[in-house]
DNA sequence: CATGAATGAGACTTCATTCAT
DNA sequence: CATGAATGAAGTCTCATTCAT
């Protein structure tokens, strides 16, 4: 793998003694998952953690247990902030397409301003059977749930009935695959904006294609 | 990571001497792409793709020259293979969301055919920067660049300027996400079969949301 | 280095010339001896020269039996050739210091000219226990023996019995050493020419640092 | 390389454990040099070095970083004292010869008392480019300067302008040469004393082979 | 509580060397 | 005669992990 050259981590300035635990595990887990985003799981060592957090290493193994239990921390760290995010952006009285919106947007400000958050959530690590992948699967179905209550709620609106509308799960799994990607894509072309990049996806959740290409297309409220 | 005991890679039956270069060539692919689909690519030690070639490690430094050379040379594959799948499928004189949905059927039917080759194309170490990440990109971009001329032809047949369709690159690219994320998602659920999930992807790509939560849907042709 | 999958259908484009043995063996020579002055002797691989040789290495172990037995002939050949340029300075009629004289210049001249030959003789792997040590002591103790025969000579013109000199062979040894290292030195100072070079050791063994720091010093024959 | 068997590397008597590190280094230099001495640089490998050491590999990697770390670090002890040696014998205000002559007194106590520091100062791998040479260069370079240094003192004392005593570098050089020589000579031939071999290179040195065959010589001083 | 010291296992890679065609 | 194919052995190096202080 050529990756590029790591960029140092630096450790705190003075070598503090007893940081109380709370404090000190959080700093480590800031510091890993800047390593982790950086160098991607395998090539992150524990130690150049250890290092960046001005501890030893087995202080890392006294408080995670093991460099994967560290990881499902950085996980589950950052699993939490992304949903602080979007609870923040959600109106649950809101129409659905509104709830839809504010949640991407939601979602696309979190991949923009916490990269490594996002990193380590749908990176590399997650793309294999283990405990990553349970983890990161627990995420995307939290999200579908999110989805699909959605959609049944759109039915509903429309007096249908919420069990007509299919398959919700894999279609709030294709919704979050294609986040995904976008976001992904976003990384390469970071020149457009986060409405810019929500809207996109808006668009294409929302109309689909077929409308798309005769025109219309899905208008985001005005703001206020 | 606390893989799964790796399932034992068996050579073949006869320790056969003096294979043609070719040969040996396509049969180390074959089982380097198990291998790697298998284990990861970190997990997977050259060691255990030469035994499973029924031969020794200097041979797939030889053919390959590295371990991520010969990954590339897996993934180069996979590609070739993916997009003889799509091509077959492809009727350049259909309605463009036929060809969309045969295009999306013969993915769904590569990723259930060959999980391997698909597990080489989008899986774990393509999900960080490096040469991995630039083959996979690639590899999108093609795909995306398909999905992109689809969305102008049909919006020339509806008589609109193809440019006003919007940015097709990042909706192609949605596309894809969507289209990686529920066949990772059918994985788990493997008990629908290979039309509904290229339905279900249809629908959403083709009509959005909207349309489905308001009862409407895309309806495949009849067959024949 | 992944080698290209070798094309069937493009045979290799240069006939194999039918090069009678000794041809080929001093073909082989050549480059083995560029390739083990280049690159040292480990380093150097078998691979390499043959290619250089525009032959498979199966034949270098046919001509020469090893990598060692191919060094070893390098070194032969190399030895060869520095005593014909010894050889072709010497006048055994001449008084000793001009012979010693010429006999210096002969070998920096050597040095010069066929600075991969030196570099053969003299180089790493001779400073080793094993069959280069000896064979390189054997060259050693040969020119030592020229040096030695050459004080008898002069000790005898001085009308002094010549096993007074005192030991001839650590002597021989010790200027053979100085010649050596200074041809070393030469290398990184490749702005002096030969005589220069040459004067400087004829200085240094005729009449030493006692004579040299008195003003005195050797002064060479007048040309022709 | 057809190498003699290898002396077995015997571990320390008891395995001990957690040794404070400078202690260990400095076990690992000792080994390390001999066992670089006894075998070649590349014939040497860590495993050896780390086994004789009592102590695992990886141990080796994080005190010296490299292979080639170990060597340059062997070269920097054996050069350390080497000068201590030289220095120790050494008595400015004694007259040049005289300055001389304790020099390779000291020198050549050190080649029997150490040969493996010797070994490794100027043994086979410094032979070739790369940084064993730049070393090894280094340390020529610092003796010659002594040389030079003693060369423009005795040429004062003669009441000559010391620039007129010609290049002092190169024939600093060819001592270094000469006497690295006589000492390679002197393992095959031990049964001569330390004041003998330093007697010879001292004659050689100071008078030249022209005093020599005169029946000349250079005297020690009286002991005392 | 915290650490310096240590390790076992395994990774990739390279080479000299030899068959079987 | 010449070669393409193959190998066994070894090498350097890294890492997650754990004692003993």
């Amino acid at each position: 793998m050529s990756d590029a050259a790591p960029s140092p981590i630096t450790p705190p300035p003075a070598a503090r003694r007893r940081v109380p635990r709370a404090v000190r595990e959080r700093e480590m887990l800031e510091v890993a998952e800047r390593v982790f985003a950086e160098r991607g799981y395998h090539a992150a060592s524990v130690d150049a953690i250890a290092e960046g957090t001005g501890i030893t290493k087995p202080m890392v193994y006294a408080y995670f247990g093991s460099k994967e239990g560290l990881y499902i921390a950085c996980m589950e760290r950052a699993r939490r902030r992304l949903f602080e995010a979007i609870d923040e952006a959600a109106d649950a009285n809101a129409p659905p397409d509104e709830q839809l919106w504010f949640g991407l947007l939601a979602f696309f400000t979190f991949v923009a301003e916490q990269p490594e958050s996002w990193s380590v959530l749908f990176g590399e690590p997650t793309r294999r059977d283990g405990p990553f992948a349970v983890e990161a699967a627990r995420l995307r179905r939290q999200i579908a749930r999110l989805v699909a209550q959605l959609l049944g709620e759109a039915a509903a609106a429309e007096g249908l009935d919420p069990s007509r509308v299919g398959a919700t799960d894999p279609l709030a799994h294709a919704l979050v695959g294609a986040a995904e990607s976008l976001a992904d894509w976003w990384v390469d072309h970071s020149n457009a904006t986060t409405e810019r990049v929500a809207l996109w996806l808006m668009n294409f959740a929302w109309t689909g294609f077929g409308d798309l290409v005769r025109g219309g297309g899905w208008t985001p409220p005005p703001p206020g």
